[in-house]
DNA sequence: CTGTTAGCGCATTCAG
DNA sequence: CTGAATGCGCTAACAG
């Protein structure tokens, strides 16, 4: 391996010289520049990551906390999504990106615990936001930059975080379907551990309540994503005495099997009750019929999280923010007026 | 910072002792392990990974590279899967994963290039492999441990691949639509610049060849990925002389697409068409009808070259190995026989 | 079984 | 503007 001995041999200056041409120190005379880095391209020298991150104290890496469900975490759009997100800034800042790999929460809390006291990354990027979370504990009891995606579940003054307005776009995409002439509007969710399926759902609410139409908790249903979560899902609904006309659905791969279920079940979507998403990931557009989705702009989501993380990890003293990233309606064909 | 020097005083003991008991040298005595282990935990010690990675001249992390269509890249469930088993082989191993952030091709080269020459990583998975690649080029000049996921388009006996079968994949399940009475049988790829293409195209002709049937390159289809690279096949093959009965997709994100377009121009699967495709990504039981394709046990693609990476990277004299994960037809509702 | 010494490759004082 | 000296935290001979 050529260091920067070798350079400074070859180039007759100074280890300490070769140093500081690479750091680009403007103490240092253009010519001898010019000499030592044609000294360093002659013998291919690159400067070792390992040693600088040592004196540095810093390791220009970043690393990105997928949630345990693991087996399924990934397949949903939403997170290569955010990881693009992420990446590009990631990218720009020339920084690089580790990607948790634990598959249950205890693989990922020991992950995270090597990588910080390690002191591998710089910072952390939470990719998901549950009750009562042990990661984002020894996160904030270590004082170590980290950003969430989605909303923490306690240290709302603390913690940097970047979200959309759940609630909202809950109140908002249940209030487009009641203007259509629904009342009998169902929610479907996925865990409600999940802070997001949390204010999903209370949007929902907030918008039947204020438009005066009874609910109770027969119209809510929990469910795993996917084909499986969608056969319980849709079996549940058809037996209902009063069946909806209107399914608010938390998460767009969510509804992708109920969408299956549906036809399966020989229930036609939207004449015979309409559907309204999340996420508006690029599966939405190919179901058939089409998701009338939110788009929550996922990718937003990712750079300013990123963008976040690097700024507290680069500033002792950066204050904890909230982000808020607006969210659109997309309207397509899966919703029908009654 | 807590270090080991903290530790060997508290405890009353040398540094290096201390960094024997890390290492669980045998030739300290329970004893003083037992002391130093206690030393360590009131103190709250943990090691420095950059110190450790400096003088190992090991990172114990492994990149993995994604191709350069990292707008729609990742959106391929295939490679969240296959990352998925990278990521618990690794994890296993208690490495870490850097996951390339690179969207164009010269991206990717500067950042597999500072990934190796700054020893980042101690090894590379291209998760790709296509016609006369640079980072391909760049990993076995530089003699760096790397595996690819596919088959390289140099380099045959060098480099160290995991792979399927893909001829004889595109063989059998061509076969399998002849078997079932198709004469018109269109082939649907992606980019023939990457391997997996070719090679499931060239099983393709053989099958045809096979059977006597006379085949042209009208049957023959590049198109990009999802909705819109279905929209440009569907209408192709609608504007044939004679439309093909059967269609082998080389991907299931293609086959979504193309069944997509299939339905809005009112052709029906598999009634008026057959579709068969390929990798038997989570998809492909969700879309309707549900995907006739190849299980390409994405998941083991990730398992073996991760490794074969690991190995490769541990030992210097590693040879160069080519592992054929097995395929199986997943037989479901998109064929019928004519 | 344990301590001493040296050095990994680099950045950064402090001199000059 | 440049060099010499020091240390980042850890491991690995080499002694004992």
């Amino acid at each position: 391996m050529v260091t920067i001995k070798d350079v400074a041999k070859a180039s007759g200056v100074s280890p300490s010289t070769v140093s500081r041409v690479i750091a680009d120190n403007p103490r240092i005379s253009e010519e001898t520049k010019k000499s030592v880095r044609k000294a360093m391209k002659a013998l291919g020298y690159h400067p070792n990551i390992s040693a600088r991150n040592l004196v540095a104290k810093s390791t220009k890496a970043i690393a990105a906390i997928m949630p345990s469900s693991a087996n399924t975490a990934l397949q949903n759009p939403f997170f290569p999504e955010v990881l693009r997100g992420i990446g590009s800034v990631i990218h720009d800042a020339q920084y690089s990106m580790l990607l948790s790999t634990g598959q249950t929460d205890e693989e990922i809390l020991e992950e995270v615990k090597r990588l910080v006291y390690g002191r591998y990354v710089d910072g952390v990027i939470l990719l998901y936001s549950r009750l009562d979370d042990a990661v984002t504990h020894f996160l904030v009891e270590h004082d170590f930059p980290f950003v969430i995606v989605g909303k923490p579940f306690e240290y709302e003054s603390e913690a940097t975080y970047v979200n959309n307005d759940n609630v909202k776009a809950g109140r908002e995409i249940t209030s487009y379907l009641i203007e259509q002439g629904h009342e009998h509007i169902a929610f479907v969710g996925g865990s409600t551990d999940l802070i997001v399926t949390q204010d999903r759902e209370a949007g929902y609410e907030q918008a039947l309540k204020a438009a005066g139409i009874d609910h109770d908790d027969t119209y809510k249903i929990h469910t795993e994503f996917l084909k499986s979560g969608g056969r319980g899902a849709v079996e549940y609904i058809m037996s209902l005495e009063k069946r909806p006309t209107g399914l608010v659905v938390s998460d767009d791969l969510i509804s992708l099997g109920i969408l299956n279920r549906l036809e399966e079940a020989g229930i036609r979507v939207p004449d015979d009750i309409s559907v309204v998403s999340f996420n508006n990931v690029y599966l939405s557009e190919i179901t058939r019929p089409a998701l009338t989705t939110v788009d929550i702009h996922i990718y937003e989501l990712g750079i300013q999280s990123a963008k976040a993380l690097l700024e507290k990890a680069n500033n002792e003293n950066e204050p904890a923010k909230r982000i808020i990233i607006p969210h659109t309606i997309v309207h397509r064909d899966s919703v029908q007026p009654r």
